[in-house]
DNA sequence: CGATTCAGTGAACGCGCGTACACCGAAACT
DNA sequence: AGTTTCGGTGTACGCGCGTTCACTGAATCG
Protein backbone atom coordinates (compact mmCIF):
# COMPACT_ATOMS: atom_id res chain seq x y z
CA UNK A 1 0.00 0.00 0.00
CA UNK A 2 1.82 3.51 -1.18
CA UNK A 3 -0.84 5.00 -0.16
CA UNK A 4 -3.53 5.71 2.75
CA UNK A 5 -7.43 6.76 1.88
CA UNK A 6 -6.93 10.18 3.94
CA UNK A 7 -3.71 10.96 2.52
CA UNK A 8 -4.72 10.57 -0.83
CA UNK A 9 -7.71 12.61 0.48
CA UNK A 10 -6.08 15.22 1.81
CA UNK A 11 -3.79 15.28 -1.54
CA UNK A 12 -6.76 16.11 -3.64
CA UNK A 13 -8.01 18.86 -1.00
CA UNK A 14 -4.80 20.54 -1.29
CA UNK A 15 -5.09 20.16 -4.97
CA UNK A 16 -8.58 22.05 -4.98
CA UNK A 17 -7.28 25.06 -3.47
CA UNK A 18 -3.80 25.09 -5.27
CA UNK A 19 -5.89 25.09 -8.45
CA UNK A 20 -8.72 27.86 -7.13
CA UNK A 21 -5.57 30.09 -5.65
CA UNK A 22 -4.22 30.02 -9.29
CA UNK A 23 -7.59 30.11 -11.13
CA UNK A 24 -9.10 32.90 -9.66
CA UNK A 25 -6.13 35.45 -9.73
CA UNK A 26 -6.85 37.25 -12.77
CA UNK A 27 -10.58 38.08 -11.50
CA UNK A 28 -12.02 37.09 -7.68
CA UNK A 29 -13.51 34.07 -6.19
CA UNK A 30 -16.77 34.86 -7.41
CA UNK A 31 -15.98 34.76 -10.80
CA UNK A 32 -14.92 31.44 -10.47
CA UNK A 33 -16.51 28.35 -11.73
CA UNK A 34 -16.51 24.69 -9.80
CA UNK A 35 -15.95 22.90 -13.07
CA UNK A 36 -12.81 25.14 -13.68
CA UNK A 37 -11.48 24.30 -10.50
CA UNK A 38 -12.57 20.35 -11.18
CA UNK A 39 -10.91 20.27 -14.57
CA UNK A 40 -7.87 22.13 -13.28
CA UNK A 41 -7.81 19.31 -10.76
CA UNK A 42 -8.15 16.74 -13.19
CA UNK A 43 -11.22 15.35 -10.95
CA UNK A 44 -14.79 15.31 -12.47
CA UNK A 45 -17.21 17.68 -11.34
CA UNK A 46 -19.36 16.04 -8.91
CA UNK A 47 -16.06 15.12 -7.06
CA UNK A 48 -15.74 18.77 -6.20
CA UNK A 49 -18.63 17.83 -3.66
CA UNK A 50 -16.24 15.17 -1.75
CA UNK A 51 -14.63 18.25 -0.38
CA UNK A 52 -16.62 21.59 -0.56
CA UNK A 53 -19.95 22.09 -0.18
CA UNK A 54 -19.65 24.87 -2.60
CA UNK A 55 -17.71 27.26 -3.83
CA UNK A 56 -18.26 29.94 -0.70
CA UNK A 57 -16.84 27.11 1.54
CA UNK A 58 -13.72 26.53 -0.40
CA UNK A 59 -13.31 30.58 -0.56
CA UNK A 60 -13.73 30.29 3.76
CA UNK A 61 -10.55 27.52 3.98
CA UNK A 62 -8.69 29.93 1.58
CA UNK A 63 -9.49 32.85 3.90
CA UNK A 64 -8.26 30.92 6.75
CA UNK A 65 -4.88 29.82 4.72
CA UNK A 66 -4.20 32.84 3.67
CA UNK A 67 -4.28 34.46 7.28
CA UNK A 68 -1.68 31.71 8.36
CA UNK A 69 0.59 33.11 6.01
CA UNK A 70 0.11 36.83 6.83
CA UNK A 71 0.70 35.99 10.41
CA UNK A 72 3.80 33.98 9.73
CA UNK A 73 4.89 37.35 7.73
CA UNK A 74 4.32 39.32 11.20
CA UNK A 75 5.48 36.64 13.48
CA UNK A 76 9.11 37.06 11.31
CA UNK A 77 9.09 40.86 11.04
CA UNK A 78 8.40 41.15 15.25
CA UNK A 79 11.47 38.02 15.77
CA UNK A 80 13.78 40.39 13.23
CA UNK A 81 13.21 43.42 15.56
CA UNK A 82 15.95 42.18 17.82
CA UNK A 83 18.43 41.68 15.29
CA UNK A 84 21.27 44.02 14.34
CA UNK A 85 19.92 45.06 11.33
CA UNK A 86 17.97 48.40 10.33
CA UNK A 87 14.56 47.63 10.87
CA UNK A 88 13.33 49.55 8.07
CA UNK A 89 15.51 47.71 5.94
CA UNK A 90 15.23 44.03 7.63
CA UNK A 91 10.74 44.51 7.70
CA UNK A 92 10.51 45.54 3.81
CA UNK A 93 13.21 42.98 3.15
CA UNK A 94 11.00 40.52 5.18
CA UNK A 95 7.79 41.45 4.07
CA UNK A 96 9.32 41.22 -0.03
CA UNK A 97 10.46 37.75 0.80
CA UNK A 98 7.07 36.49 1.86
CA UNK A 99 4.78 38.20 -0.67
CA UNK A 100 7.30 36.56 -3.17
CA UNK A 101 6.48 32.58 -1.35
CA UNK A 102 3.02 33.02 -0.10
CA UNK A 103 2.56 35.30 -3.85
CA UNK A 104 -1.40 33.69 -4.25
CA UNK A 105 -2.38 33.80 -0.30
CA UNK A 106 -1.23 37.97 -0.24
CA UNK A 107 -2.95 38.08 -4.11
CA UNK A 108 -6.27 36.54 -2.34
CA UNK A 109 -6.57 38.85 0.34
CA UNK A 110 -5.67 41.69 -1.49
CA UNK A 111 -8.58 40.88 -4.15
CA UNK A 112 -11.12 39.45 -2.09
CA UNK A 113 -10.36 42.59 0.68
CA UNK A 114 -12.62 44.46 -1.25
CA UNK A 115 -14.57 42.43 -3.99
CA UNK A 116 -14.98 39.85 -2.22
CA UNK A 117 -18.38 38.68 -0.60
CA UNK A 118 -19.92 40.40 2.05
CA UNK A 119 -18.60 38.25 4.66
CA UNK A 120 -15.35 37.26 3.47
CA UNK A 121 -14.14 41.35 3.46
CA UNK A 122 -15.36 41.49 7.26
CA UNK A 123 -13.58 38.66 7.77
CA UNK A 124 -10.48 40.38 6.46
CA UNK A 125 -11.05 43.93 7.35
CA UNK A 126 -11.60 42.61 11.01
CA UNK A 127 -8.07 40.41 10.85
CA UNK A 128 -6.29 43.44 9.30
CA UNK A 129 -7.22 45.64 12.48
CA UNK A 130 -5.92 43.01 14.52
CA UNK A 131 -2.89 43.66 12.76
CA UNK A 132 -3.03 46.97 13.15
CA UNK A 133 -3.42 46.51 17.12
CA UNK A 134 -0.45 43.95 17.24
CA UNK A 135 1.74 46.70 15.45
CA UNK A 136 1.11 49.08 17.72
CA UNK A 137 2.43 47.22 20.93
CA UNK A 138 5.37 46.60 19.02
CA UNK A 139 5.38 50.23 18.50
CA UNK A 140 4.94 51.31 22.05
CA UNK A 141 8.34 49.69 22.79
CA UNK A 142 10.50 51.95 20.47
CA UNK A 143 12.02 54.39 21.59
CA UNK A 144 10.44 57.92 21.49
CA UNK A 145 6.89 56.95 22.03
CA UNK A 146 7.13 56.60 25.41
CA UNK A 147 4.54 59.72 26.55
CA UNK A 148 2.65 58.87 23.34
CA UNK A 149 -1.36 58.43 23.78
CA UNK A 150 -2.81 54.86 22.74
CA UNK A 151 -4.93 56.56 19.61
CA UNK A 152 -1.87 57.90 18.55
CA UNK A 153 -0.14 54.75 18.65
CA UNK A 154 -3.24 52.85 16.72
CA UNK A 155 -3.66 55.80 14.16
CA UNK A 156 0.46 55.44 13.68
CA UNK A 157 0.05 51.53 13.31
CA UNK A 158 -2.86 52.28 10.97
CA UNK A 159 -0.85 54.76 9.01
CA UNK A 160 2.21 52.31 8.35
CA UNK A 161 -0.27 48.94 7.60
CA UNK A 162 -2.01 51.17 4.84
CA UNK A 163 0.78 52.06 3.18
CA UNK A 164 2.58 48.32 3.43
CA UNK A 165 -0.27 46.89 1.92
CA UNK A 166 -0.02 49.19 -0.95
CA UNK A 167 3.35 48.00 -1.19
CA UNK A 168 2.34 44.32 -1.22
CA UNK A 169 -0.61 44.94 -3.54
CA UNK A 170 2.16 46.85 -6.16
CA UNK A 171 4.88 43.62 -5.47
CA UNK A 172 2.29 41.52 -6.82
CA UNK A 173 1.47 43.71 -9.69
CA UNK A 174 4.85 44.11 -10.65
CA UNK A 175 5.86 40.30 -11.04
CA UNK A 176 8.55 39.58 -13.44
CA UNK A 177 9.83 42.85 -13.88
CA UNK A 178 13.09 42.78 -10.97
CA UNK A 179 14.09 46.31 -12.06
CA UNK A 180 9.82 47.91 -11.44
CA UNK A 181 9.88 45.73 -7.67
CA UNK A 182 13.84 46.83 -7.01
CA UNK A 183 12.41 50.51 -7.35
CA UNK A 184 8.73 49.94 -4.98
CA UNK A 185 11.08 48.47 -2.68
CA UNK A 186 13.44 51.61 -2.14
CA UNK A 187 10.17 53.54 -2.43
CA UNK A 188 8.72 51.30 0.57
CA UNK A 189 12.06 52.08 2.49
CA UNK A 190 12.10 55.87 2.16
CA UNK A 191 8.26 56.06 2.97
CA UNK A 192 8.96 53.92 5.98
CA UNK A 193 11.68 56.39 7.23
CA UNK A 194 9.07 59.32 6.47
CA UNK A 195 6.63 58.18 8.50
CA UNK A 196 9.14 57.25 11.25
CA UNK A 197 10.77 60.68 11.49
CA UNK A 198 7.30 62.23 11.93
CA UNK A 199 6.70 59.78 14.65
CA UNK A 200 9.84 61.03 16.23
CA UNK A 201 9.02 64.32 16.26
CA UNK A 202 5.35 63.98 17.15
CA UNK A 203 3.77 64.74 20.37
CA UNK A 204 0.77 63.38 21.37
CA UNK A 205 -2.05 66.12 22.75
CA UNK A 206 -2.07 65.92 26.54
CA UNK B 1 -41.37 66.65 -31.07
CA UNK B 2 -40.39 65.61 -27.21
CA UNK B 3 -36.94 64.01 -27.56
CA UNK B 4 -34.14 63.96 -30.52
CA UNK B 5 -32.50 60.80 -31.31
CA UNK B 6 -29.31 61.33 -29.65
CA UNK B 7 -30.65 62.28 -26.49
CA UNK B 8 -32.72 58.84 -26.00
CA UNK B 9 -29.29 57.30 -26.98
CA UNK B 10 -27.56 58.60 -24.13
CA UNK B 11 -30.03 58.34 -22.04
CA UNK B 12 -29.85 54.73 -22.39
CA UNK B 13 -27.03 54.49 -22.31
CA UNK B 14 -26.36 56.34 -18.92
CA UNK B 15 -28.46 54.01 -17.60
CA UNK B 16 -26.74 50.96 -18.73
CA UNK B 17 -23.89 53.07 -16.79
CA UNK B 18 -25.64 53.42 -13.54
CA UNK B 19 -27.24 50.03 -13.70
CA UNK B 20 -23.31 48.37 -13.88
CA UNK B 21 -22.52 50.45 -11.19
CA UNK B 22 -25.35 49.37 -9.15
CA UNK B 23 -25.13 45.58 -9.85
CA UNK B 24 -21.68 45.32 -9.46
CA UNK B 25 -21.63 46.71 -6.20
CA UNK B 26 -21.84 43.74 -4.65
CA UNK B 27 -19.16 41.98 -6.18
CA UNK B 28 -17.40 42.49 -8.89
CA UNK B 29 -17.51 43.70 -12.80
CA UNK B 30 -16.28 40.44 -14.25
CA UNK B 31 -19.52 38.37 -12.00
CA UNK B 32 -21.49 40.49 -14.26
CA UNK B 33 -23.46 39.38 -17.19
CA UNK B 34 -24.76 41.63 -20.40
CA UNK B 35 -27.89 40.09 -19.46
CA UNK B 36 -28.50 41.12 -15.72
CA UNK B 37 -27.66 44.22 -17.16
CA UNK B 38 -30.06 45.16 -20.02
CA UNK B 39 -32.74 43.71 -17.56
CA UNK B 40 -32.22 46.06 -15.18
CA UNK B 41 -31.95 48.72 -17.75
CA UNK B 42 -35.55 47.56 -19.63
CA UNK B 43 -33.88 46.76 -22.57
CA UNK B 44 -33.95 43.36 -24.71
CA UNK B 45 -29.99 41.69 -24.18
CA UNK B 46 -29.16 42.26 -27.53
CA UNK B 47 -29.55 46.09 -27.62
CA UNK B 48 -26.72 46.62 -25.35
CA UNK B 49 -24.49 46.11 -28.35
CA UNK B 50 -25.70 49.39 -29.50
CA UNK B 51 -23.87 50.90 -27.15
CA UNK B 52 -21.07 48.84 -25.70
CA UNK B 53 -18.85 45.99 -27.68
CA UNK B 54 -18.84 44.01 -24.09
CA UNK B 55 -18.95 44.27 -20.72
CA UNK B 56 -15.35 44.92 -20.52
CA UNK B 57 -15.58 48.10 -22.85
CA UNK B 58 -18.56 49.31 -19.92
CA UNK B 59 -15.93 48.79 -17.93
CA UNK B 60 -13.99 50.73 -19.40
CA UNK B 61 -16.07 53.81 -19.72
CA UNK B 62 -16.78 53.19 -15.54
CA UNK B 63 -12.89 53.88 -15.37
CA UNK B 64 -13.22 57.05 -17.07
CA UNK B 65 -16.63 58.26 -15.86
CA UNK B 66 -15.28 57.51 -11.76
CA UNK B 67 -11.50 59.04 -12.46
CA UNK B 68 -13.30 61.86 -14.00
CA UNK B 69 -15.27 62.09 -10.22
CA UNK B 70 -11.30 61.36 -8.52
CA UNK B 71 -10.18 64.51 -10.46
CA UNK B 72 -13.13 66.72 -9.74
CA UNK B 73 -11.98 65.30 -5.73
CA UNK B 74 -8.13 66.74 -6.61
CA UNK B 75 -9.03 69.65 -7.99
CA UNK B 76 -11.46 70.72 -5.04
CA UNK B 77 -8.86 69.90 -2.59
CA UNK B 78 -6.10 72.07 -4.74
CA UNK B 79 -8.56 75.40 -5.34
CA UNK B 80 -9.05 74.92 -0.78
CA UNK B 81 -5.44 75.57 -0.80
CA UNK B 82 -5.58 79.05 -1.07
CA UNK B 83 -8.37 79.22 1.49
CA UNK B 84 -7.83 80.15 5.48
CA UNK B 85 -9.11 76.93 6.46
CA UNK B 86 -6.50 74.31 7.61
CA UNK B 87 -4.56 72.06 4.96
CA UNK B 88 -5.25 68.80 6.53
CA UNK B 89 -9.02 69.69 7.72
CA UNK B 90 -9.87 71.02 4.60
CA UNK B 91 -8.51 68.57 2.27
CA UNK B 92 -10.23 65.51 4.60
CA UNK B 93 -13.41 67.29 4.34
CA UNK B 94 -13.03 67.13 0.76
CA UNK B 95 -12.49 63.64 0.66
CA UNK B 96 -15.31 62.53 2.57
CA UNK B 97 -17.35 64.89 0.79
CA UNK B 98 -16.67 63.64 -2.60
CA UNK B 99 -16.99 59.86 -1.82
CA UNK B 100 -20.07 60.35 0.18
CA UNK B 101 -21.54 61.93 -3.47
CA UNK B 102 -19.99 59.72 -6.02
CA UNK B 103 -20.28 56.63 -3.82
CA UNK B 104 -20.26 54.31 -6.82
CA UNK B 105 -17.79 55.59 -8.66
CA UNK B 106 -15.20 55.54 -5.78
CA UNK B 107 -16.68 51.70 -4.91
CA UNK B 108 -15.99 50.82 -8.35
CA UNK B 109 -12.28 52.13 -8.31
CA UNK B 110 -11.40 50.57 -4.94
CA UNK B 111 -12.66 47.40 -6.29
CA UNK B 112 -11.85 46.87 -9.97
CA UNK B 113 -8.29 48.04 -8.73
CA UNK B 114 -7.33 45.01 -7.26
CA UNK B 115 -10.26 42.56 -8.61
CA UNK B 116 -11.16 43.69 -12.51
CA UNK B 117 -10.08 42.30 -15.57
CA UNK B 118 -6.37 42.84 -16.53
CA UNK B 119 -7.02 45.85 -19.09
CA UNK B 120 -9.25 47.58 -16.21
CA UNK B 121 -6.76 47.09 -13.45
CA UNK B 122 -4.16 48.32 -15.17
CA UNK B 123 -5.92 51.15 -16.69
CA UNK B 124 -7.16 52.32 -12.67
CA UNK B 125 -3.27 51.32 -11.81
CA UNK B 126 -2.25 54.18 -14.71
CA UNK B 127 -4.37 56.46 -13.64
CA UNK B 128 -3.38 56.29 -9.93
CA UNK B 129 -0.33 56.80 -11.01
CA UNK B 130 -1.07 60.39 -13.02
CA UNK B 131 -2.65 60.86 -9.41
CA UNK B 132 0.14 61.08 -7.67
CA UNK B 133 2.41 62.78 -10.13
CA UNK B 134 -0.22 65.96 -9.87
CA UNK B 135 -0.13 65.75 -6.30
CA UNK B 136 3.64 65.46 -6.39
CA UNK B 137 3.52 68.83 -8.16
CA UNK B 138 1.07 70.43 -5.67
CA UNK B 139 3.43 69.32 -3.51
CA UNK B 140 6.74 70.72 -4.91
CA UNK B 141 5.25 74.37 -4.03
CA UNK B 142 4.16 73.53 -0.64
CA UNK B 143 6.96 75.44 1.71
CA UNK B 144 10.03 73.19 2.95
CA UNK B 145 9.85 71.41 0.09
CA UNK B 146 12.06 73.35 -2.40
CA UNK B 147 15.09 71.57 -1.53
CA UNK B 148 13.48 67.77 -1.66
CA UNK B 149 14.41 65.83 -4.74
CA UNK B 150 12.13 64.59 -7.33
CA UNK B 151 12.08 61.25 -6.58
CA UNK B 152 11.15 62.09 -2.57
CA UNK B 153 8.69 63.91 -3.72
CA UNK B 154 7.04 61.58 -5.92
CA UNK B 155 7.56 58.76 -2.75
CA UNK B 156 5.87 61.49 -0.41
CA UNK B 157 2.32 61.83 -2.68
CA UNK B 158 2.48 57.72 -3.03
CA UNK B 159 2.84 57.32 0.73
CA UNK B 160 -0.53 59.93 1.07
CA UNK B 161 -1.89 58.90 -2.13
CA UNK B 162 -1.78 55.21 0.08
CA UNK B 163 -3.44 56.48 2.69
CA UNK B 164 -6.02 58.50 1.31
CA UNK B 165 -7.11 55.52 -0.99
CA UNK B 166 -7.31 53.35 2.48
CA UNK B 167 -9.34 56.10 4.24
CA UNK B 168 -11.75 56.13 1.17
CA UNK B 169 -12.56 52.35 1.47
CA UNK B 170 -12.93 52.88 5.05
CA UNK B 171 -15.29 55.16 4.77
CA UNK B 172 -17.17 53.51 2.02
CA UNK B 173 -16.86 50.33 4.69
CA UNK B 174 -18.39 52.20 6.92
CA UNK B 175 -21.91 53.67 5.20
CA UNK B 176 -25.06 54.22 7.33
CA UNK B 177 -22.30 54.09 10.69
CA UNK B 178 -21.36 58.45 11.33
CA UNK B 179 -19.89 56.98 14.80
CA UNK B 180 -17.49 54.75 13.04
CA UNK B 181 -16.96 57.58 10.21
CA UNK B 182 -16.16 60.51 12.98
CA UNK B 183 -13.59 58.29 13.80
CA UNK B 184 -11.95 57.37 10.41
CA UNK B 185 -12.18 61.49 9.56
CA UNK B 186 -10.21 61.77 13.09
CA UNK B 187 -7.97 59.20 11.92
CA UNK B 188 -7.11 60.49 8.60
CA UNK B 189 -6.51 64.42 9.94
CA UNK B 190 -3.86 62.50 12.60
CA UNK B 191 -2.09 61.10 9.99
CA UNK B 192 -1.82 63.39 7.25
CA UNK B 193 -0.55 65.86 10.23
CA UNK B 194 2.04 62.80 11.13
CA UNK B 195 3.25 62.95 7.63
CA UNK B 196 3.63 66.38 7.16
CA UNK B 197 5.55 66.54 10.30
CA UNK B 198 7.96 63.88 9.14
CA UNK B 199 7.87 65.91 6.17
CA UNK B 200 9.00 68.98 7.12
CA UNK B 201 12.17 67.42 8.99
CA UNK B 202 13.24 65.73 6.24
CA UNK B 203 15.95 65.92 4.35
CA UNK B 204 16.62 64.18 0.68
CA UNK B 205 19.85 62.83 0.26
CA UNK B 206 22.19 64.69 -2.02
C1' DC C 1 -42.57 63.39 -48.96
C1' DG C 2 -39.91 59.48 -49.94
C1' DA C 3 -35.47 57.34 -48.59
C1' DT C 4 -32.35 56.32 -45.02
C1' DT C 5 -30.57 55.64 -40.53
C1' DC C 6 -30.43 53.20 -36.34
C1' DA C 7 -31.98 52.20 -31.26
C1' DG C 8 -34.38 48.58 -29.81
C1' DT C 9 -36.83 43.77 -30.82
C1' DG C 10 -37.32 38.71 -30.62
C1' DA C 11 -36.24 34.08 -31.93
C1' DA C 12 -32.67 30.84 -32.16
C1' DC C 13 -28.01 28.75 -31.47
C1' DG C 14 -24.43 26.28 -28.86
C1' DC C 15 -22.00 26.29 -24.45
C1' DG C 16 -20.70 26.09 -19.72
C1' DC C 17 -22.77 26.20 -15.51
C1' DG C 18 -24.44 23.82 -10.75
C1' DT C 19 -26.44 19.84 -9.25
C1' DA C 20 -29.00 15.11 -8.92
C1' DC C 21 -28.36 10.40 -9.12
C1' DA C 22 -26.79 5.72 -9.75
C1' DC C 23 -22.62 3.55 -9.97
C1' DC C 24 -17.69 1.59 -9.28
C1' DG C 25 -13.71 -0.38 -6.94
C1' DA C 26 -10.25 -0.28 -3.61
C1' DA C 27 -9.08 0.76 1.11
C1' DA C 28 -10.67 0.09 5.82
C1' DC C 29 -13.13 -2.27 9.21
C1' DT C 30 -15.00 -6.40 11.88
C1' DA D 1 -13.19 -13.31 4.41
C1' DG D 2 -17.18 -10.63 4.05
C1' DT D 3 -18.99 -6.13 4.65
C1' DT D 4 -18.92 -1.30 4.79
C1' DT D 5 -17.07 3.16 3.68
C1' DC D 6 -16.17 6.59 0.49
C1' DG D 7 -13.21 9.15 -3.18
C1' DG D 8 -14.03 9.45 -7.69
C1' DT D 9 -16.96 8.37 -12.19
C1' DG D 10 -20.51 9.14 -15.95
C1' DT D 11 -24.92 10.55 -17.44
C1' DA D 12 -28.40 13.64 -17.57
C1' DC D 13 -31.21 17.77 -16.51
C1' DG D 14 -32.64 22.65 -16.85
C1' DC D 15 -30.80 27.36 -16.89
C1' DG D 16 -28.46 31.55 -17.98
C1' DC D 17 -24.99 33.00 -20.71
C1' DG D 18 -22.88 35.72 -25.14
C1' DT D 19 -23.75 36.21 -29.75
C1' DT D 20 -26.07 35.74 -34.61
C1' DC D 21 -29.40 37.55 -37.58
C1' DA D 22 -33.39 39.31 -39.72
C1' DC D 23 -36.88 42.59 -38.24
C1' DT D 24 -39.52 47.06 -37.04
C1' DG D 25 -40.80 51.70 -36.71
C1' DA D 26 -39.87 56.28 -35.50
C1' DA D 27 -36.54 60.13 -36.02
C1' DT D 28 -33.69 62.23 -39.45
C1' DC D 29 -32.28 63.66 -43.88
C1' DG D 30 -32.29 65.24 -48.88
Amino acid sequence: MTQTRVERKERTRRAILDAALELCEDSSLVALSLRQVAKEVGIVPTGFYRHFDSIESLGLSLVDESFASLRALLRDVRRDQGSTTDIVDGSVSILVDHVHRQRSHFAFIARERTAGQPAVREAIRHEIELCERELATDLARLPGTTDWSPEDLRILSGLIVSAMVAVAEEILAAAQRPEAEKQIVEKARTQLRMVLVGALNWRSRT
